[in-house]
DNA sequence: TTTATCTTTGACTAAATGGTTAAAACAAAT
DNA sequence: ATTTGTTTTAACCATTTAGTCAAAGATAAA
């Protein structure tokens, strides 16, 4: 097809008539987020794809090549919407429990991408280094700096308790993340694998979390 | 060596004279932990312990055995510590101290632990089905009825908000586990990469984790 | 010293796996 | 219809990898 380079979304599309090149990209999206990038097979994600293996090594030339594209992907997914939603100008509780339920949404419909990122970033960390800058332009809108020097008017305005933005950052990015990476021991250890109850868990710990946070830092 | 089996410790045996299967246990051990189960190779741990490759399969048959070994002994090293420091009888505050400081030393002492265990839980939730009954028994002094319990009695004297068990031990070992595993993404984005920073900072949520938690539901 | 048992090794095998190639099928342009 | 360029496939290859085996070394007992 000669105008692939045209088409860039395919929710129009059946799943027959999608283009090779994105049918790779979801199956790849698949296998890799489920099996890392070392349990992954090419054939595997092939057989997923509907297409030979041969086809794979056409459109991506290595496993190499076509992990770093899933990785990307799955990277720009969650790690600029950080930025991007605690940079608006709005006061810092809005603000926090705006991102919260935002990326507890984005957390419920990609629930396996956080963990894939950590483990193949502890497998190989120096992927991050492009990925950072060219993900989060730290230069201007620094990210931290924004938060600490609101948490700080705020702090003088009599609003919030006086907090590091690192801290706070980190705590926010702990209570929505984790219950999602470590679901299986969660779920085994505090609601004896109910998977049903797990997720009813979860549903009730969006408006805990933001309280939570909320409370944690109201003066 | 006919008396391995009386030898359980080896801190005053040099590398040298170390039996073989402990030898075998640490290099994979290390292997495991930091490539995982499908990232990891045989001849790798036979190298790392300073032996043939033959030997590892007459000690441990399959890789898969020697993996489960692995994955049960650092199983078994982080998750009934949980159970075993809240059950004690001291009140709440002083429990969740003792908790945060006792598991954030055993977090520093093996970091790489936690993600092995979630990332291999996430391959294969399977292996949880034995693990759990045997190494928490969850009939005399269930864990969560204990706290929730002690919560609700304090609750009453008016000493501390009200809380789920299930809420609050999922905060505690979130705030404490996901710096840990997310170590490479948060000293990343927050750090600017900066190993050094990153170790203070870990250092210094070591007593704000405790007055976080404690606060968020002292009343 | 001999014998029996346990430990260790080098050499090997079978299967899996990432990647290649040459040719076929297809689509568009002339 | 022919040509030209692109997409897809079946068959193949080289390497890696878990696992085996027979024989050699070591160790304690007889």
């Amino acid at each position: 097809m000669w105008l692939n380079y045209l088409v860039n979304t395919y929710s129009f599309m059946t799943e027959h008539e999608m283009n090779t090149e994105q049918k790779i990209l979801d199956a790849a999206k698949d296998i890799f987020q489920h099996k890392g990038m070392t349990g992954a097979r090419m054939q595997e994600i092939a057989d997923k794809a509907g297409i030979n293996k041969a086809l794979l090594h056409y459109y991506y030339r290595t496993k190499e090549k076509l992990f770093e594209k899933v990785f990307e992907l799955a990277f720009s997914l969650f790690i600029p919407k950080v930025k991007e939603m605690m940079t608006s100008d709005k006061p810092i509780f809005e603000k926090l429990e705006f991102f919260i339920e935002n990326y507890l949404n984005l957390l419920q419909k990609h629930p396996y991408i956080p963990g894939f990122i950590i483990n193949e970033l502890n497998r190989n960390p120096k992927m991050l280094v492009g990925l950072i800058e060219k993900n989060i332009q730290l230069k201007e809108g620094n990210l931290l700096g924004v938060i600490e020097s609101q948490i700080q008017h705020e702090v003088e305005l009599g609003i919030v308790k006086p907090i590091s933005a690192r801290n706070l950052m980190t705590n926010v990015i702990s209570l929505c993340i984790f219950p999602i990476v470590a679901r299986p021991i969660l779920q085994g250890v505090l609601f004896e694998n109910d998977k049903k109850e797990y997720d009813l868990f979860l549903e009730q710990r969006r408006a805990f979390v933001k309280e939570y946070i909320i409370n944690s830092i109201k003066v």
